[in-house]
DNA sequence: TATACATTTTCAAAAATTAGATTATGTTTG
DNA sequence: CAAACATAATCTAATTTTTGAAAATGTATA
């Protein structure tokens, strides 16, 4: 099964990296950290597990994952402010949706490791 | 409708999941979300990408990070707790290095969002 | 149109929980 | 004993939840 796992395309670090170097990874690693922060959280999972399968409303969510609205909207704020998450008016709702399949990339992985075998 | 059709091994939650699915969704919610917590920190995430170039003891990653070793030591817990990094011992030192390429799964992803387009 | 009111979502601040770093102390090995 | 790691206790900072509004939109009715 593990056909497509080539020697990895992730590089090799050498004992001894460049300032520049070290700093260029620090740097990457904290937006790295932080894009995995916003990931690292259930309620924040679960919206964008049923994102996934299409846009919902505030409401909706509120309902689908019982959780107050107020604690809803904040975890969608912290979605937007990550750029996964994109907010559409329609009428008095607001229906969230995935931006771009960064998100959907992580969590076919996040599935794969945690929700498939069990099933 | 849908604006993009989902590559995407993901499952598609319909919005009348029964108890036990909920359930289910948020047992496996939580232990993802407990796996990405354990990746989302700078610390963690720079030494796992420094595993995954070979095994290492505490010493050189308290050298590589700079970072005093209680810190190093506690990290490399958390991701052992997870299942992340096993440790080998050889005399005085102890060497970590990654279980399985579950994290390297991960960080491919991760690297390729972003490390490799700003390289 | 104007007024009143309900619904949906966001905002802001306090309270509660959790996570991380530091310091100090144990443990194992040579 | 010294070196290499781990663990415990403490302190501080960051996150999360809760609460109580406020803002925006839509509906009903006179």
């Amino acid at each position: 099964m593990n056909a497509q796992t080539p020697p990895s395309r992730l590089p090799v670090f050498h004992d001894d990296l460049s300032p520049e170097d070290t700093e260029k990874m620090m740097s990457n690693a904290e937006k790295a950290a932080s894009f995995l922060k916003a990931l690292g959280h259930e309620g924040r999972l679960m919206i964008l597990c049923h994102l996934a399968s299409g846009e919902k409303s505030v409401t909706e969510l509120e309902r689908l994952l019982s959780v107050r609205h107020a604690a809803v909207s904040q975890q969608l704020t912290r979605l937007r402010y990550e750029g996964l998450v994109k907010p559409r008016r329609d009428g008095k709702a607001i229906y969230y949706s995935l931006t771009d399949d960064r998100p959907r990339q992580i969590m076919e992985v996040v599935y794969d490791l945690f929700c498939r075998d069990e099933d």
